[in-house]
DNA sequence: GGGTATATGTTGACGCTGTCAAGATAATTT
DNA sequence: AAATTATCTTGACAGCGTCAACATATACCC
C-alpha cells in the first residue's frame, strides 16, 4: 500500500520524519534489546533509541510498553512453532518421533532465546487476552495437542486421559526448557550436543503415554 | 543481643528512630509486596513504605534492591523445602511415595506462591553466587537428588544415569509447577483438588526411572 | 490538483523509580 | 562521659513510562 509512495527503495529510511515501517522495526529492536538486556532490564526508551526514533514514538503503534510486549510475545510463539517445525521436518514420520521432535524444538527455542521464552511463558506483562497473542499461543498449544493425539489416535478435546498426556508432555519439555534456559542443569550442558540430545530424548519419552493397554 | 536494650517488649516498634529488627521486617514486607504486586511491579520504595521506614533505609541492610531480592529468594527456597517436608511427613515411607511427595510439595509451593516461585527460578535479579542464596538453593536441589537416590539406592554424584533421573523428576515437577502457577493448564485447575492431585501423581510417576532392569 | 483530515513522529513535562551523599539519631565501645 | 559505630532520614540525581501539545507527512475527497 505504501510501497509506491516511499521513494527510497531499501529499508534504510533513516532521517525521514515518517519511518514507513516503524512497527516492524520496533519489534526487531525490542527483540534484540530483550536478548541483550533480559526482560527485567528492558526499557522502552532504549528500544526506541535502538530503532532510531524518539522515546514516545512506540505509543502510536503499541499504546504502551505492555502492548509492545504483547506483540513481542506473539512473535515469540511464532518462533517457538518455527523451531518445532524445523525439528518435525528432519525427524522420522512416525508419531513417536514426531512428538519427540516437537519437544526438542520446544527446548531448542527455550535455550536459543531464553529471554523470549521468559516473556512468552513467565511474564505477566503481555496481555494474553489480546487476540493477537492468544491466537498464536493457542496454535502452539495445539501443535503439542495434535502430536499427542496422533500418538493415541483419539480426539484431544473430549478425552480427559489425552489431556493428561498433553499436560505430561508439555510439563516435561517446558520444565527441561526452563531449567536449561536458566542454566540450572549444569551437568547436562557439560555434555556434548549429541550426548545431551540423547539424554533429552530419553527423558522426553518418559512423559509419553505408555500405550500398553490400548 | 539487642533484646535487653529494646524497651518495647513486642515487635511493635513503630515511631522509633532505630527499628531494632528492620532486616526481618523488610523481608516480610518484601514478601507481602511480592505476592501483591508480582515481581515485575515490585518497588523498593513501596517495600520500605510498607515496612514503615524511609526509602533509603533498605540500603543499609541489603545494599541495593538486588541484594534484598537475593535474601528474599533464599527465603523462597526455604519455603520450598518446608512445603516438601510437609508432604514428606504425611506420605507413606516407601521411596516411591516419598519421591512423589517431594514433587507434590514442589508444586504446592509453586501454586501457593507463584511470585516467589518466579523470583527463585525465573529471575536474573537475585545473585545466585551469593552464598546466602546458593546454599539453600543447593539444599533444595539435594532434597530431590536424595529422593531419587533412595529410589535407586546408589550414590547420586557418580552415576550419570541417576543424574538423568534427577533431571527428569526435576523438569517434570518444575514444568507442572510453572505451568500451574501461570494458570496455563486450565482443565487441571478445573478439577477438584482430589482429582487434580491424582492426575499430578500419575504424571509425576512417569518421570521416575523405570527400575525394571535393576 | 488543492485543501482538509488523519496518521505518524517529536518535544517537553509529570510522577515514579533506584541510588547516592550528607546529615541526624541511637547504640556501643572505650 | 566521650568518642565511635551502626542505623535511619532527607534531599538530590538520572532514568523510566506516560501524557499533552505540537510538527510533519500521508491519505482522502471534491
Amino acid at each position: 500500500m505504501n510501497e509506491k509512495v516511499v521513494p527510497t527503495s531499501k529499508a534504510e529510511k533513516i532521517g525521514r520524519y515518517h519511518h514507513g515501517n516503524l512497527k516492524e522495526t520496533l519489534l526487531e529492536a525490542a527483540q534484540a534489546e530483550l536478548a541483550d538486556q533480559g526482560i527485567e532490564k528492558l526499557s522502552l526508551r532504549a528500544i526506541a533509541k535502538r530503532a532510531g526514533v524518539s522515546h514516545a514514538a512506540p505509543a502510536h503503534h503499541f499504546g504502551d510498553v505492555n502492548g509492545l510486549l504483547t506483540a513481542l510475545a506473539a512473535r515469540g510463539f511464532g518462533m517457538l512453532m518455527a523451531a518445532q517445525k524445523l525439528r518435525l521436518d528432519t525427524a522420522r514420520p512416525d508419531p513417536v518421533s514426531q512428538l519427540v521432535a516437537l519437544g526438542l524444538g520446544y527446548i531448542d527455542f527455550a535455550t536459543a532465546n531464553p529471554a523470549m521464552f521468559r516473556l512468552a511463558f513467565s511474564s505477566k506483562r503481555p496481555n494474553f487476552d489480546d487476540p493477537g497473542l492468544h491466537e498464536p499461543a493457542k496454535l502452539a498449544y495445539d501443535m503439542l495437542g495434535d502430536g499427542v493425539s496422533a500418538l493415541r489416535d483419539q480426539s484431544p478435546a473430549s478425552d480427559l486421559a489425552v489431556m493428561a498426556d498433553v499436560a505430561s508432555m508439555w510439563a516435561m519439555v517446558h520444565g527441561l526448557g526452563d531449567l536449561l534456559a536458566s542454566g540450572r542443569i549444569k551437568y547436562l550442558q557439560a555434555l556434548t550436543a549429541e550426548e545431551c540430545e540423547a539424554v533429552l530424548i530419553e527423558i522426553i519419552r518418559r512423559a509419553m503415554p505408555s500405550l500398553e493397554k490400548s
